[in-house]
DNA sequence: TATGAATGAGAATTCATTCAT
DNA sequence: AATGAATGAATTCTCATTCAT
């Protein structure tokens, strides 16, 4: 009769409670009984669940990815508008803006010390990176995952940039201009459509791979658009 | 003082010198030894010109900022168009990738110790911040300072994330995208200018320095912008 | 109390599988859990029924130099000729060498930790000393003292040796060896008693338990020594 | 212009200083801070020479065994006769028996952790014991192999087994009948000179390698065998 | 000025031992 | 009795920094 521990949901509590130490100094920075004394557990517990600090970073990184996914799904599944959902977002993100910056920056903090090739056959990043886009897409009912990854860029450029740029750039009236952007892309991708165009030498710019979805989600998206609906308390300057 | 000249000179080419490695690694992740050996001194001399390893990222951040970003106006400023411009800018951003990645993860490195007031007023942090927007604006003769921020972001965040995405992404490809972007949104706003506002040329949004160089150029925009030109050597996908 | 006989009984059975792991590793270089895992226990379990590491070695020491060497005495008891017995021993040395390995190692390992005083007051070492040595005495019916000896530091040495020389020795070509020698050097012996000693048969020089044994065998020895008889499958070299 | 260290020699140095402490408590009881505190240097300079403890373990094998060679061929190549080289090389033996114990226990501890395989493979090991193996021809003038081994394995035996029985055995008396074996089995190999033997079905116990030298030697060998110069100063029980 | 050997505090990791269950 | 989670001192190893040359 052991003392009763369920080692998995441990394992998880106490990635969760670790995580804001790593990612606040970064992985290099932080030692493992900094890390456990703000746990509250020993250094020898922290490496009774995991192997090596190392590990505990890679685990560090799967586990918080998918609580974002979570997290941005759960908050934007009700709503109905993509307008709507991409508002929400970007509220979620200036709110928790510390989190998802620390997120980013680890997985940053992870990544540097992988070389190209490594980075490329990371299960946990690419699981991370995918999940994540995967989330992107169903949450906004964008399918173009090059207009994904573009949103992806931006949203972490956002986020880091605005650690070193401080204040002069800002989540609501940059997620404006987003809203802005897209409205006008979407709309002028719909006027022309170039993919089942007819157009004759009008080079299909981005391959699509679910067709059949993206047309109508596009479309709709277009029109719900409503770019006001983004910009947060902040007026624009 | 000659003596004095040559120790200045051969400091800042030590710093040069120590980027690399440093940006790549991470300043906490890169010892003191490493760095001397990329270099190719001994520690001693590394010593010998900075007082610490901490003051010797410090320089090395000053001296970065410094030399900011004016390969881009030398490459672009023969340029008419401003697809032209971007197109060779987004050139110029794959050819020299891993440079520009880790100027930007030095500023990380460097803004990740400080607080969000002390990077507000970092006046080498903001000095630098300053001259590449001032540099954007000038060589795409955008003047709408929150769309050149837009631009930062999206390719600060191009850059990082490809280091933890790997090759999910890709600079031609996004480069591509943000063209068609841009003409869509430049475009909707010179048919609908600055959305509820009615009186057309009012206000000049933003001071520009190179008035002459702007003038045309915006206009000249949404024309011009010539998407297929972005996407370099590799196909979309 | 039938609960204690259980409790002793399940110590010894755990010290028995205890061995192996710590005669092979060294007292020093295993470590609790892989004993416990070796053997198939949780280290709790362990530690109820050993106080703790320096116990648990030290009563292992006790408890394998108490059944001791007795295997040899039942497996040439029945032969009749030395020779066949040396070879049998030697047979018998092969078949099981790791395991008279691990008990000779787990001695040294002992008696390191012990000043030369306290290993010639020791009772647990020296009465299993004792012990091996009759046992040759009798097996061999050899009663030169300082005979015995040099076959206990002949064999412990081909046994270590072959810890660290690996195959470079093998025991059939070094026991055929041995026996050649013994074979000449009792020849010798019988040819010119006791070197300048002229009475012959004086002095009986070691008390030996097992007389009737004893008398005849030595006579025997130099006559039978089969030399062939030791080698076994493996050819001499 | 670097502190001037030559830092072959001082690697040498300090393996040379390390042995005692190591040998002594054996490779896992002792610490690497133990081994600096003795040899009196800090940890950072023993992994200046050394990369890993590990390391210096092995490479202490390797230059104990060196050592080793050159003294018993220094103190026995002016000597003519093989009973007087035999005769010192014991004497060296007893009065240096704590060193030769220690460093037959370091080569267990070292091979303890090595699997046979591993053994067989290991260079340092394997040159250190071939050294060792072609010391002992060409100080005695034995070009038996078999029988060089033989006197390894007895000279270890004796050596450790004198850790765990004490008193009990004594190295002059011991060296005093291997004499005498030796003496006696040389002479009945010449006698019947079992390799280019006449006599028809007298098989060869031992095939050696290098006949023509042997020959002569080991005639050298019986004659000059004078068993009584191997006791020491103890007089024999 | 330049070197790299030397230092020792501090990092990651291990492990004997304890103890709640 | 048995388990294995928890502990933290101790271990191996690292690294910024100093300093003799």
């Amino acid at each position: 009769m052991p003392k009763i521990v369920d080692h998995e949901e441990y394992r998880k509590e106490l990635l969760s409670k670790c995580f804001e130490v790593i990612a606040e100094k970064g992985y290099n920075a932080v030692t493992m009984r900094q890390i456990a004394q703000r746990v509250g557990v020993s250094t020898g517990t922290l490496y009774h669940y995991f192997p090596s600090k190392e590990s505990l970073f890679e685990q560090l990184v799967g586990f918080v990815c998918e609580q974002d996914s979570f997290e941005f799904m759960s908050r934007t599944a009700h709503l109905e508008s993509v307008s709507e959902r991409l508002r929400v977002g970007f509220e979620l993100l200036a709110e928790r803006e510390e989190y998802f910056q620390h997120q980013t920056l680890m997985m940053l903090d992870f990544a540097r010390q992988l070389s190209l090739e490594e980075v490329n056959c990371n299960e946990t990043l690419q699981g991370s990176v995918e999940g994540t886009e995967q989330g992107i897409m169903h949450c906004l009912g964008i399918d173009d995952i090059e207009l994904v990854r573009f949103l992806g860029n931006f949203v972490d450029g956002l986020l880091l940039r605005r650690l070193y740029v401080g204040d002069r750039t800002s989540i609501p009236r940059q997620a404006a201009l987003l809203g802005e952007m897209l409205q006008a892309y979407l709309a002028s991708k719909q006027a022309a459509p170039t993919e089942p165009s007819v157009e004759p030498p009008v080079e299909p710019p981005v391959e699509i791979p679910d067709q059949a979805l993206k047309q109508t989600l596009e479309k709709k998206l277009s029109k719900e658009l409503d770019t006001a609906a983004l910009v947060g308390q902040e007026e624009r300057n």
